[in-house]
RNA sequence: GGAGAGAUGGCUGAGCGGUUGAAAGCGCCCGACUCGAAAUCGGGUAGGCGGCCAUAAGCUGCCUCGAGGGUUCGAACCCCUCUCUCUCCGCCA
């Protein structure tokens, strides 16, 4: 949610914004309704002011007096309610507008018009070389009867595997390994509620935007999360931070549900785009004045952890058509998939300033009793069907094996190899 | 799923249908006392939305006693619905 008295005092801060993020949103309009608005209110207020002043008078009249009093009231009051149901009706409408409005991007967000726009800043490593045409992770991960997608497809549906035999003792390799980091850094681990109230997907800003991508619950009106984010961000609702636990660090480990709407066709096979997925994610509570500083923090820790498996990969500087509304910036890690001969996103990082915060209600004091609103900000630490995948095409041989990276060997039961049964 | 109890400020906990945004206590902040602290004394301590105003300070109006509706001139207090929490029983990883 946007700052509304910014809004109204520099609209101008908006136009500006809408365009750069090529949205369409009337402005001029919004502030219009937000003037009628205003002056219901003063008109509402002025009416409960006469009514509240009645009430203290009318104990202390009595006879002819009290009954002129009561009749007065009774006008005030058929008047009252024409004008709060008016009100009620412009502050709704006006409220649903706001939510429709984006977060401001920072001055180094990129504005772009689609993904081309968007701006590699980082590289590490190197693209693999094979003396062999390597296989992509389907083919892989069949062969060694680690990945059941056709399975998958008759229990649930397109779109939904099976990890089997060595994929499931890496997923797990991989929770341990990025834990372990997460942990030494400071953050507090939390396996979090995955089925949430809609002010939970409302309040970190995935609703309205994004409401088809997720799954509803019939009889309940609750909501699978499609990122740990949602709870890991909701946890601290309604509540005021103690300036000195920032920035508050916590990571989340969940299995997230998306309904990939509007995907049809898109990387269809294997797991690269499924419906469920598990995966580690950083959330940061920080303070305005380090939110900066606390960001790039949370990028470096995502980069150490695939920097400690060894795959190759670029940052991208997101721009304006690629990040979410309630994005201030947003960096993608992108890791090279030699299946694919391409780079692929496999992470991502974005600072969502005050905007989450606004929605639920999240602020710090400090030690003069000031209070403000937090920044949020989120990355992904690993998601393991993703990362599975960059395990697979870029630690494959010639006979379709697969060696394990060197830092997960220690939770392996001491499997160094995935080869063929 | 069945039965019961409850939901009031940072916390505990009073509240008669009409100066109760709310007693009291605790906590916290400021001041006095002290070399300093404790104890004691004095004062202050919710949030939201508007208006005046310099997007400050300050002043001021309105709203909020789980949520929504109803009765009433007037509701924390009466009625209805919902949500949540707790206890017991049943079921269950």
């Amino acid at each position: 949610m946007i700052d509304i008295e910014l809004f109204r005092k520099n609209p101008e801060i908006f136009e500006a914004e809408i365009k750069k993020r090529n949205m369409k949103i009337d402005v001029l309009a919004d502030i219009n309704l937000d003037k009628r608005r205003r002056k219901l209110i003063s008109a509402v207020d002025g009416l409960r002011a006469k009514k509240n002043e009645n009430t203290k008078n009318i104990p202390k009249l009595s006879g002819e007096e009290k009954n002129k009093a009561i009749a007065e009231m009774k006008k005030i009051n058929e008047e009252l309610e024409k004008l709060e149901v008016e009100l009620a009706k412009v502050n709704e409408k006006f409220m649903a507008r706001m939510a429709t409005y984006p977060n401001i991007s920072h001055e180094s967000t990129p504005a772009g018009k689609d993904e081309n726009d968007n701006v590699p800043i980082f590289f590490w490593g190197n693209k693999p070389e094979f003396d062999f045409t390597p296989k992509n992770h389907q083919e892989i991960g069949r062969n060694l009867d680690i990945l059941d997608d056709d399975r998958g497809a008759k229990v649930s549906g397109a779109r939904f595997v099976y990890l089997k035999n060595e994929a499931v003792f890496l997923e797990f390799a991989l929770v341990q390994y990025v834990l372990n980091i997460l942990y030494l850094k400071g953050f507090i681990p939390l396996i979090p509620p995955i089925l949430v109230k809609e002010r939970a997907m409302f309040g970190t800003g995935f609703f309205p935007a994004e409401r088809t991508q997720y799954y509803k619950t019939e009889l309940d009106d609750l909501y699978l999360v499609g990122t740990a984010e949602v709870p890991l961000c909701s946890y601290h609702a309604d509540e005021i931070l103690d300036v000195n636990d920032l920035p508050l660090k916590y990571c989340g480990f969940s299995t997230c549900f998306r309904r990939e709407a509007g995907s049809y066709g898109k990387d269809m096979g294997g797991m690269f785009r499924v419906h469920q997925f598990d995966k580690i994610e950083m959330f940061i509570f920080s303070h305005p004045e380090n939110s900066w500083r606390d960001y790039e923090f949370l990028r470096t820790t995502l980069e150490e952890i695939f920097r400690g498996l060894k795959i190759h990969y670029r940052i991208l500087n997101m721009c304006t058509a690629d990040i979410g509304s309630p994005n201030a910036k947003k960096y993608d890690l992108e890791a090279w998939l030699p299946g694919q001969n391409a780079y692929r996103e496999l992470a991502s990082c974005s600072n969502d300033t005050d905007f989450q915060s606004r929605r639920l209600n999240i602020k710090y004091k400090d030690e003069n009793g000031k209070k403000g609103l937090v920044h949020t900000m989120n990355s992904t630490a690993c998601a393991i069907g993703r990362t599975l995948i960059a395990i697979y095409e870029n630690y494959q041989d010639k006979e379709g094996n697969v060696k394990v990276p060197e830092v997960l060997l220690p939770y392996m039961n001491g499997i160094e190899y995935i080869s063929r049964k």
